[in-house]
Parts: C-alpha cells; structure tokens; sequence
DNA sequence: GTAAGGATTGGC
DNA sequence: CCAATCCTTACT
C-alpha cells in the first residue's frame, strides 16, 4: 500500500517540488468507479508572481486565485479552448507557484495528459490530500532527471525563457 | 461589451 | 504550416 501525498509535501519552493514529482504515481479515479495510476515522467516548474512565465504574474484573479494559497491543490485551465492542463500548486500561502503535469508513463503532452484524465472546470481547487478522485501516491524511489527550459513560453522573454525549470525522466 | 490570444495537438 | 475552439484578460 503506497502512501498518499500530503499536502506538505508541495509546501516546498516549486523548484524542490518540481522534479520530486518525477517517478511519483498519479492516481485517477473516474466517475465509473475504475481506477488508473500513471507515474509521472516530465513536469515544469512556474515560480510565482515575479516569473512571467507563470500565469500569476498577471495578477491574483479568479483564474490564478488558486495558485495563491496553500500547496497540494489542482490548478487546471482550458488552453486553446480544447486542453485541460493539470498543474499542483506548491509552495505556501501567499506563494504563487505550481507544477505543470506534461507528461506520464505512456503519455506525452500535457493536453494528453488532460484529455486521458478526463479533466474539466470542476477540478479547479480539488485538494490531493482529501480528493476522492484524484490524488498522488509515493513511488518509494526517485528517477534521474535531466532539466531544460520551458516549452511554449517565449512571450514571457529573458530571464525567464532560459530557466531549467522543465525535469524531464532521465530513462 | 468586444476583441485578442494562449504553458497544445494532430492533420494537411 | 495551420485550424480547432473557448475562456480569461485587457481595453473601449
């Protein structure tokens, strides 16, 4: 039996979280009972207001409300109006920081990721401690990683464009 | 109220 | 290369 994620466990710098989630086991259970487990294998880090990159930089609005407050909740956004993105808000209150899921075990493409979860709206806020539909569970071992920038980020220019903040499973 | 564009993907 | 498709944000 693997143990659950708690919520101190993202009430770390994102960048400590980030690649932490690497080989974690993504576990989704839809509204037909059924259970699946996926282990995640790329994520990237958004690191709070200052990070242009990160959608709180533009502020805290209904939208980046979420990512504002404690760590270990969902923040999921429609982009391109067809893909929901799945990303974990870390770091602690007041911190607006969050991981986006981009890839796992079989699965490349954080909209992929979105569509095989079947993500909508309603995962907004979800809390992976108590969720009974989506939660996180410790692998018991940590991957090699590699690190890269960020992908599809250019408007948010220098520095930003050039952080390592992609942790992708080094396999 | 209106318009622009996006942390993407798959098909031409 | 580019359309799909809709929500959020910025501006009038």
């Amino acid at each position: 039996m693997n143990h659950r994620l708690l919520s101190s466990f993202f009430e770390h710098d994102v960048l400590e979280v980030a690649p932490q989630l690497l080989g974690k086991i993504l576990v989704r259970k839809f509204d037909d009972g059924s259970i699946q487990k996926f282990l995640i294998t790329e994520a990237e880090a958004y690191r709070g207001t200052e990070d242009l990159a990160c959608h709180a930089s533009k502020g805290r609005t209904a939208r980046t409300e979420v990512m504002f407050g404690e760590g270990g909740r969902v923040y999921v956004y429609l982009i391109y109006g067809m893909y929901w993105m799945l990303n974990f808000v870390a770091g602690p209150e007041g911190d607006a920081s969050a991981v986006l899921i981009r890839g796992l075990e079989g699965i490349s493409g954080p909209g992929r990721v979105g569509k095989t979860l079947q993500l909508e709206k309603s995962f907004y806020g979800e809390n992976l401690e108590t969720s009974e539909r989506i939660w996180l569970e410790d692998s018991g071992f940590s991957p090699d990683y590699s690190t890269s920038p960020r992908i599809g980020i250019t408007y948010a220019g220098e520095p930003w464009i050039s952080k390592p903040w992609r942790f992708v499973w080094k396999r």
